[in-house]
DNA sequence: CACTAGATGTAC
DNA sequence: TACATCTAGTGT
């Protein structure tokens, strides 16, 4: 069942942790690429120094998340990957959710390609560990690049889905956000979350 | 396994 | 100039 808009209404933190478990699907070429998500972490906008909209920066490439909640805001980073964040809260509130990690459930044999150029049974045992494991990872694996940029997660191309039937529960592991060694105080902030024991997690 | 240097383009 | 990252290299 695909998500829809009112899902992705509330602040960054709270979807952050309604996102875990969830099931991310892009189609490319009529192919079905599906993750299920593992890792995320939260920036909220006006008050964070880590997030790009800090103080309500407003530039071309910040404008998505301006915009209405629960569309894709993709950026390039470190000059070859890119990122896939989830836009959460209503309009003019700037808040997203970094999806770090996913733990490939359909069109593996794809994503091996995406990320390797390589079948899936070429890849050592570590490239299959490290198919979707990072943001940069995960969006190379599915293809995600800036076209993607400003998608609407409740259209046909780039979605997320919950099971229909109940899942297995969970732990939520909570913990500092990762890279943002910049961001002073805001650094030290609790706003990553990730399954616990998921072996698709980046870093524990 | 741990650690690190270098890749590489864009935002500002 | 810095960057919400990753890989390949070296050394345990």
């Amino acid at each position: 069942m695909k998500l829809n808009r009112s899902f992705y209404g509330e602040n960054a933190v709270d979807l952050s942790k309604q996102l875990l478990g969830k099931y991310l699907v892009h189609i490319v070429r009529n192919e079905e690429l599906i993750g299920r998500i593992a890792e995320v972490e939260a920036y909220m906008g006006y008050g964070d120094k880590a997030a790009h909209s800090y103080k309500g920066k407003r530039t071309a490439r910040t404008e998505v998340m301006y915009g209405e909640e629960g569309h894709a805001y993709v950026y390039f980073i470190y000059g070859m990957y890119y990122c896939l964040n989830v836009v959460a809260a209503e309009k003019e509130v700037a808040q997203a959710v970094l999806i770090r990690a996913v733990e490939p459930v359909k069109g593996v044999e794809y994503m091996a390609n995406y990320r390797y150029g390589k079948a899936i049974e070429e890849l050592k045992k570590s490239q299959i560990k490290n198919l979707t494991n990072g943001p940069g990872k995960l969006c190379r694996a599915f293809n995600i690049t800036k076209e993607c940029n400003g998608e609407d997660l409740t259209g046909d191309r780039l979605f997320i889905c919950e099971n229909q039937k109940q899942e297995e529960p969970f732990e939520i592991v909570k913990t500092k956000r990762i890279g943002i060694d910049y961001a002073e105080e805001a650094r030290d902030f609790p706003w990553r979350f990730y399954i616990k024991d998921n072996p698709y997690v980046s870093i524990i």
